[in-house]
DNA sequence: GGGAGCATGTAACGGGTTACATGATTGG
DNA sequence: CCAATCATGTAACCCGTTACATGCTCCC
């Protein structure tokens, strides 16, 4: 923890999520950081779109927080890798030890649909939470595949609990939306 | 359903939900609709800003889709209610048959935290996720008797059963959360 | 009298996406 | 050779929040 807390400009989560990609120590293009997320964060929190992640980088050069290797250039002249300095590892240990509890926020467009049943065709309901339980299904296949890489080192302990959580997580909105399904239909049918 | 689909201008999902708050056939303020998002599309959406209902009222007025009642000024003055048009409706009810599914998004702020476990406190981190247990508990309160009110009336069967769903959700949230805190106390003292 | 809640709005700002533009490399 | 993927970036745009401004009413 920095002794001197500067008046720090306050980060979007964002930030300190692309922040938290380089935190693992490897060196990585903004190109490689959008697979990872996409491969990663995407489950419990977003993936931010490749043009941001550009920005994010860029700003994180500015305050400090990342570098990109200038020295003896290798493989690919035209990738150009970031790496977290001392300083960013500091903020971001700050950030998780500082930042306040925030609610997470969840955006269910089905169940906003739902909400409005009274306007919709129970069918086209009940196919999109279909297609709702389709696409859980494909998240949890992503999930125990990254899970089994995860787990292949002590130093991913950390992403393989959170992608153990994910499996629970997914396998839960599972359940949930099958259950969703058969209150509609008891719903539709006893009344 | 409109026959004639007009090069209708893409709202987003804000503008769809506000316009389903009025959809219930009552005359309503902003600041009606505000208190109300926040005690109902809150849970499962989330609830927009007050400057941004303002703003997609008159939006939604532009378009023909509410108005604002002119005759008969009565009660408060300084009130202006607004009420769904039948454009309203039949554009509510396309966009519920048309709109394609989108997967939720879900940005847990308390899952990035522990994906970066390396940097963190784990004290800190089991902090953070009580603050969570107990942010949930709340929710499922403030749920329980949402759904109370709703099952009053069969007018409000499809939120009581977004309630129900929403009752189901978070009690899950808290069983996931507890379980991570397990994982996390089981990681640390084995490993 | 004064604070809490009711009620409506504007302006500034930033976060984030989409679309566009460009070019290198790899593999079928 | 052509498509897919790798790779980086800019510009326009809009969504949404915060902060600000205003004023009324109710009740202690």
């Amino acid at each position: 923890m920095s002794i001197a807390n500067e008046p720090r400009t306050r980060l979007p989560a964002t930030a300190w999520a692309v922040l938290g990609l380089l935190s693992f120590g490897r060196e990585l293009s903004g190109y490689d950081l959008k697979k990872w997320a996409d491969s990663s964060l995407r489950f419990f929190y977003w993936s931010p779109a490749i043009s941001q992640i550009y920005g994010e980088l860029r700003r994180l050069e500015g305050l400090g927080y990342a570098e990109t290797r200038t020295a003896s250039q290798d493989e690919l002249r035209n990738k150009r890798l970031y790496r977290i300095t001392p300083a960013g590892r500091d903020a971001l240990i700050d950030w998780l030890a500082d930042a306040p509890y925030e609610p997470p926020m969840l955006k269910h467009g089905l169940l906003l649909r739902v909400w409005l049943g009274h306007l919709a065709d129970p069918d086209r309901l009940r196919e999109a939470i279909d297609e709702h339980i389709a696409h859980t299904e494909s998240m949890l296949g992503e999930l125990r595949s990254a899970r089994e890489i995860a787990e292949t080192s002590p130093e991913w302990a950390y992403p393989a609990l959170v992608e153990r959580w994910g499996e629970r997580y997914y396998t839960s909105e599972q359940i949930l939306a099958t259950g969703l399904r058969d209150d509609l239909d008891a719903m539709e049918s006893g009344d």
